[in-house]
RNA sequence: GGGCGGAUAGCUCAGUUGGGAGAGCGCUGCCCUUACAAGGCAGAGGUCACAGGUUCGAUCCCUGUUCCGCCUACCA
C-alpha cells in the first residue's frame, strides 16, 4: 500500500484546530489522582479575566507547555492547572466603562446589582484568553479550570484572612497609604511605579513668630501642602539653626504658628537649605517624623487630591486663600499658591529639580499619600520563613541571579495594605455590630464631611459609610448572627474588598482544594515548577511563598523559572499606545503556532530581554516547512521492505545519523533540565536542518533510489526510526506539526502526545562514523568550493582527486568512496598527491583533506588564483602565529602537553596545505596566457 | 543614592574546568539538481566597548572607565 502523500507546503491552520480537538477529546491533558507515576505540576500564572493574549503570555505559556509536554512524554503524571484572575480594579473598570456607555453607573445600580453585572460580563467575555491559550496549544487540564472568585477559592481566602487575623497578623488601622485619586482606592507599595520627572524646588520664607525679621528658608517640591504643615524640622547639630529649636514660626498663608523641631532622621543638612517642613498627613517621611514629635495631622486634600475646604478651615488657612484654591486639584493649586507666596514676598527662589513621582501602575495617575483606615498584613513574621526557604535551597530561583534581588526585597519588606475601596473582589470578612459601633460608623451622605476617614470613600457614592479606625470588627468565616457583646443582630459588613494578589497568593493550594485535604492537594502539592516573568516576582511569587509556607507548611513550588520580558525589535517595551505591539494571534494566523512557540523558546536566553522581530518568526516558519518536506521525502521512499537489525550492520550514513541523534537527545534533555529553552531549540534546529536534512537525507538517497540496492531495507528502517524519534524529540516545542507528520509515518500508539520522550541510547553512539563523517564533509565541501570557483554547473560531472594527511583519514576516504562520488558529483580518484596530474588540476585543501578538480572549459583563472593566494596568505599567517607560540620556551615548558601536541599537529597540516596551495598556484599560472 | 545585568559579524544573540571566534536573520555570487525557491551550494563580513592587571597564553578571571538597560530607594 502506498503511503499518504503530503501537500507541498505545511499549512498550519488546517491542522492545528483539528489536532487540538483530538487531544481534548481523548483526555490526554487530564491529570488523575489515581495514577502511580511521579507527579509533575505547574500552576499557570492566572491571566486577568479581562485579558487577551499578548506576546508575554505567549512566551510564558509556551515555556510552560514545553515543560509539561516533555514531562508528560517522560511518563510523569502531569498536571498543568489553568485559571484566571478576577483582577479587581481592571475588571471593575471594564464593566464601569460599559455602564457609562449605557448612561448609568455602578452607584445607580448598587453594589449587588453591579457585582451581578460583572459576573454576567465574565460569563460572556471572560473566556477569551482561555480560548487563546488553547490556540497556543497549551495542554492544560481544562477540566480543572479555576477562577480566583470561585466559591472554593473564596472560601480559602476567608479562611486565610480569619486565621491571620486570629494570630494578629492582619490588623486594621489608620495609616498613610498610597491612594490613587482616579481609581479612588488604596494601593500597596508595589503597585506604585516611580518615574523620574522634572519638577521645581521652591524656597519659602517662614518667619519666626516672636521675631518676624528672622526668616527660615524651607525647601519643598510641593508648596501647596504647606497649608497642612505642623512643624519645621532642622538638624539638631546644625549650627545655623540649632538655637531656633523650640521656637515657633508663622506658617505662611495661615493663621497658625508651628514649632521648629530638631530631627536628625528627616533632615539632611546638605540638601536644600537644611530646613524642611513637616506635613504628616501628606508625606510618608513626615508622617513618621510627626509620630516622633507628637505632631497633629492636618489633612488638606480630599480623596480626589483636591484642596479640601473643610480641611483647610480646620488648618486655619486664611479665608482668602481657601477661596482661591478650594476644590482645585494639586497641580492646579500649586501655581496659585506660588503666586500668593510671591505676592507676599515669601517666595525666595524657585529652581529646577528632578524628582521621582509615584504613579498608579494601572492608570498612571500620580498617587497621593493619604490618611485613611485600611487593613494590613503584618508581613515580617511571614517573610522570615520565605527567606529561609530560598536561602536553604528548598526553592530555587532560575536564573540564580534573581535570588539576591528576592532576598533583598524580602528582608526590607513593609506591611502589606490589602484593602481596596472597590466592589469587585473578595469582600473583607469583617462585620461591625451597628449598636456597639454606633459612634464609629458614619452613614451620612453629607458632601462636606469633615473627617479624613469620610474622604476615603468615593465621593460619588450615595450611600456613604465611613467606619472609623476605632470601630470593632468581628472577623468571621461567615456573617455572625448575634453580637457577642450586646447580642444584637444588626451587622454591617466592611465594604472594602481585598487586593487581588491576596487571592493569587493562595493559588498553588487553593486551586487544589485547600483548606480541604483533598486527594488533589495530596497528590500535586507542592507543585514542581513555576514559570513567570520578573515583573511579578514581588507581587505574586514572594507572596505565594509566604502564604504557602504559612498555611501548608510546605513550599508552594520547588523551581521558579523567571523568564525575560518581550520587547519589540528596537528594544522598546511593547504598548498599545506606542503601536509597536506584536499580536501573537495574528502571528499564529500568518506563520503558525509552532513557529511562534519555537521562536519564543529559541530566544529565551537567561537574563536577557527578548527583542522580538517578525523575521525571526518567519525563519522558524521555514523550519517547520523544512521538516514537512523532509516528511514528504520520507513518505515517497518508504514503500518497500524494512530490515531492522543491529546498527552495526547498517551503513556508515545510518550509523552516523543515529550517533548524532543520540547526541542531540542527550543535549536537548540536558538543556531542558536546566531550563535552557534557547539551547534546546538551537540544538534541535541545528540537528534537524543541518545534519538530518542537509547531509543524512542526501547520503541516504542512493540506496533509497536504487531499486536493486541491498542497503535499501536497512536504510528505510533507519530513515523511519530516526525521523520518528526526532519528531518525538521536537514535539514539546512544535506540537501541531509533529503530531500531523507523526500520524502519517509508521508509528505505534494513537498520538505523539502520549509517546515516550526519547532517551539517550549508548548503542547508537559511533565515534568511528562521526570521525569518518568529518573527513567526508571536508572533502565534499572543499570540492564544492572548487566547483563554485571554477563556475561549474551543479550537475556537471567532474574528475576529482582526493588525498589526506595521515593514513587514518585516507583510509576513511577510501571507505567512503561511493558517498564522495555521489555528493561531489564526479568520479573520485583517491591517490597520493604526488600521483595527481601535474597540469590542469585545481588543488585545494582544508583541515588536512585535499581535493583536486580537473580544470576544463572557460574558467576565470584570475579570480581562482586570487582566491588561492588569499587562502595561502591566511595559511602562512596562522602557521607563523602558532610557530611563534611554539618558539617560546615558556610556552613549551608550561603549557599542557596535549595543547603543545595539538599546536604541532596544526602546523603540520598547515605546512602540507601550504605546499599544495603553492603547487596549485604554479599550475594555474602555467595555464594562464602569459601577460605581455 | 544603592543593587543587578549587558556591551562579540550589518541586526538579534550563543559562547566555563583560559589554548584554533559561532549561529539565525540580512547581504553577495551561482543554481527552479525529481523533499523543500518558505529551497540548495558557495562566499564576504569581527582590535570580542575602552584602559590596566594576573597568566606561557585572556572574548572568558581581577580592577578601573565609558555607554545602555532593569530593579530598588523617603534626599524635602
Amino acid at each position: 500500500m502506498a503511503s499518504r502523500q503530503l501537500e507541498k507546503t505545511y499549512e498550519p491552520k488546517q491542522v492545528e484546530e483539528r489536532w487540538y480537538r483530538f487531544w481534548i477529546d481523548r483526555g490526554y491533558f487530564h491529570a488523575s489522582t489515581d495514577r502511580s507515576q511521579t507527579p509533575y505540576t505547574i500552576v499557570i500564572p492566572p491571566p486577568n479575566v479581562t485579558g487577551s493574549l499578548h506576546v508575554g503570555h505567549a512566551l510564558n505559556n509556551s515555556l510552560q507547555d514545553i515543560l509539561i509536554r516533555w514531562r508528560r512524554m517522560q511518563g510523569r503524571n502531569t498536571l498543568w492547572m489553568p485559571g484566571t484572575d478576577h483582577a479587581g480594579i481592571a475588571t471593575q473598570n471594564v464593566v464601569e466603562r460599559q455602564l457609562m456607555a449605557e448612561g448609568t453607573s455602578r452607584e445607580t445600580l448598587g453594589r449587588d446589582a453591579f457585582i451581578q453585572r460583572v459576573w454576567d460580563w465574565k460569563a460572556q467575555s471572560g473566556g477569551t484568553i482561555i480560548q487563546q491559550l488553547k490556540r497556543l496549544g497549551a495542554s492544560c487540564d481544562w477540566d480543572r479550570l479555576r477562577f480566583t472568585m470561585d466559591e472554593g477559592l473564596s472560601l480559602a481566602v476567608r479562611e486565610v484572612f480569619v486565621r491571620l487575623h486570629e494570630e494578629g497578623l492582619i490588623y486594621r488601622g489608620e495609616r498613610l497609604i498610597n491612594w490613587c485619586p482616579r481609581c479612588l482606592t488604596a494601593l500597596s507599595d508595589i503597585e506604585v511605579e516611580h518615574e523620574e520627572s522634572a519638577g521645581k524646588l521652591y524656597h519659602i520664607y517662614y518667619r519666626l513668630a516672636d521675631d518676624p525679621q528672622t526668616k527660615l528658608i524651607v525647601a519643598t517640591t510641593r508648596p501647596e501642602t504647606l497649608l497642612g504643615d505642623t512643624a519645621v524640622a532642622v538638624h539638631p547639630d546644625d549650627p545655623r539653626y540649632k538655637h531656633l529649636i523650640g521656637k515657633q514660626v508663622r506658617l505662611p498663608l495661615t493663621q497658625r504658628t508651628i514649632p521648629i523641631v530638631g530631627d536628625p532622621i528627616l533632615v539632611d543638612r546638605e540638601f536644600g537649605t537644611g530646613a524642611v517642613k513637616i506635613t504628616p498627613a501628606h508625606d510618608f517621611n513626615d508622617f513618621e517624623a510627626g509620630e516622633r514629635h507628637g505632631l497633629p495631622r492636618l489633612p488638606i486634600l480630599d480623596h480626589q487630591a483636591r484642596l479640601d475646604p473643610v480641611g483647610l478651615r480646620a488648618a486655619a488657612v486664611e479665608q482668602a486663600v481657601i477661596e482661591a484654591v478650594e476644590l482645585l486639584r494639586v497641580n492646579q493649586a500649586r501655581p496659585k499658591i506660588e503666586a500668593l507666596l510671591q505676592e507676599r514676598g515669601l517666595l525666595a527662589t524657585v529652581e529646577a529639580h528632578k524628582m521621582a513621582l509615584g504613579k498608579c501602575y494601572r492608570c498612571k495617575t500620580v498617587v497621593e499619600p493619604y490618611l485613611s483606615p485600611q487593613w494590613f498584613v503584618m508581613i515580617k513574621p511571614l517573610a522570615e520563613p520565605a527567606i529561609q526557604a530560598v536561602e536553604d535551597g528548598r526553592i530555587r530561583l532560575i536564573p540564580e541571579a534573581w535570588t539576591n534581588n528576592y532576598l533583598g526585597w524580602m528582608r526590607d519588606i513593609k506591611d502589606w495594605c490589602i484593602s481596596r475601596q472597590i466592589w469587585w473582589g473578595h469582600q473583607i470578612p469583617a462585620w461591625y455590630c451597628r449598636s456597639c459601633n454606633a459612634d464609629t460608623i458614619l452613614e451620612t451622605a453629607h458632601e462636606g464631611m469633615a473627617t479624613t476617614e469620610a474622604q476615603a470613600l468615593p465621593k460619588a457614592s450615595r450611600q456613604r459609610v465611613t467606619i472609623l479606625s476605632n470601630a470593632k470588627p468581628l472577623v468571621m468565616r461567615t456573617q455572625p448572627t448575634n453580637c457577642p457583646a450586646c447580642g444584637g443582630s444588626n451587622f454591617l459588613q466592611d465594604p472594602d474588598v481585598l487586593d487581588t494578589w491576596f487571592s493569587s497568593a493562595l493559588w498553588p493550594f487553593s486551586t487544589l482544594g485547600w483548606p480541604e485535604q483533598t486527594p488533589e492537594l495530596k497528590t500535586f502539592y507542592p507543585t514542581s515548577t513555576l514559570v513567570t516573568g520578573l515583573d511579578i516576582l514581588f507581587f505574586w511569587v514572594a507572596r505565594m511563598i509566604m502564604m504557602g509556607l504559612k498555611f501548608t507548611g510546605q513550599v508552594p513550588f520547588r523551581d521558579v523559572y523567571i523568564h525575560a520580558l518581550v520587547r519589540d525589535a528596537e528594544g522598546q517595551k511593547m504598548s498599545k499606545s506606542k503601536g509597536n505591539v506584536i499580536d501573537p494571534l495574528s502571528v499564529m494566523d500568518r506563520y503558525g503556532t509552532d513557529a511562534l512557540r519555537f521562536t519564543l523558546a529559541s530566544m529565551a536566553s537567561p537574563g536577557r530581554d527578548i527583542k522580538l522581530a517578525e523575521e525571526r518568526i518567519e525563519g522558524y516558519r521555514n523550519f517547520a516547512n523544512k521538516i514537512w518536506n523532509a516528511a514528504r521525502f520520507i513518505l515517497m521512499h518508504i514503500d518497500g521492505p524494512r530490515a531492522s537489525g543491529p546498527l552495526a550492520d547498517r551503513s556508515f550514513a545510518d550509523r552516523w545519523i543515529m550517533s548524532r541523534l543520540n547526541h542531540t537527545i542527550r543535549a536537548v534533555s540536558t538543556s531542558l533540565e536546566q531550563y535552557r529553552f534557547d539551547q534546546a531549540a538551537s540544538q534541535l534546529y541545528q540537528f534537524i536542518w543541518h545534519e538530518y536534512c542537509d547531509w543524512y537525507l542526501e547520503l541516504a538517497k542512493p540506496s533509497l533510489q536504487d531499486k536493486e540496492s541491498p542497503e535499501a531495507g536497512r536504510t528505510r528502517q533507519t530513515l523511519l526510526e530516526s525521523f520518528e524519534t526526532l519528531l518525538r524529540l521536537l514535539h514539546p516545542f512544535m506540537p501541531f506539526l509533529t503530531e500531523e507528520v507523526w500520524q502519517t509515518v509508521p508509528h505505534e500508539g494513537d498520538s505523539i502526545v502520549t509517546q515516550p520522550y526519547p532517551s539517550p541510547n549508548p548503542d547508537w553512539e559511533s565515534k568511528d562514523a562521526e570521525a569518518s563523517f568529518a573527513c567526508l564533509e571536508q572533502f565534499v565541501t572543499t570540492v564544492r568550493t572548487g566547483r563554485a570557483l571554477l563556475n561549474y554547473q551543479p550537475g556537471k560531472k567532474v574528475t576529482l582527486y582526493g588525498a589526506a594527511v595521515g593514513g587514518e583519514h585516507f583510509a576513511r576516504l577510501r571507505h567512503l568512496h561511493a558517498y564522495l562520488e555521489h555528493l561531489s558529483r564526479g568520479t573520485v580518484q583517491l591517490t597520493a598527491i604526488e600521483t595527481w596530474p601535474t597540469g590542469k588540476v585545481l588543488r585545494l585543501a582544508s583541515e588536512g583533506i585535499s581535493a583536486g578538480l580537473a580544470v576544463e572549459g572557460e574558467v576565470d583563472l584570475e579570480s581562482v588564483l586570487q582566491k588561492l593566494q588569499k587562502q595561502h596568505q591566511e595559511n602562512r599567517q596562522e602557521a607563523k602565529r602558532i610557530e611563534g607560540k611554539l618558539g617560546h620556551a615558556e610556552f613549551t615548558s608550561k603549557a599542557p602537553s596535549e595543547v603543545i601536541h595539538e599546536h604541532r599537529e596544526r602546523v603540520r597540516i598547515l605546512e602540507q596545505e601550504s605546499r599544495l596551495l603553492a603547487s596549485s598556484e604554479t599550475q594555474l599560472r602555467a595555464m594562464m596566457p602569459a601577460k605581455d
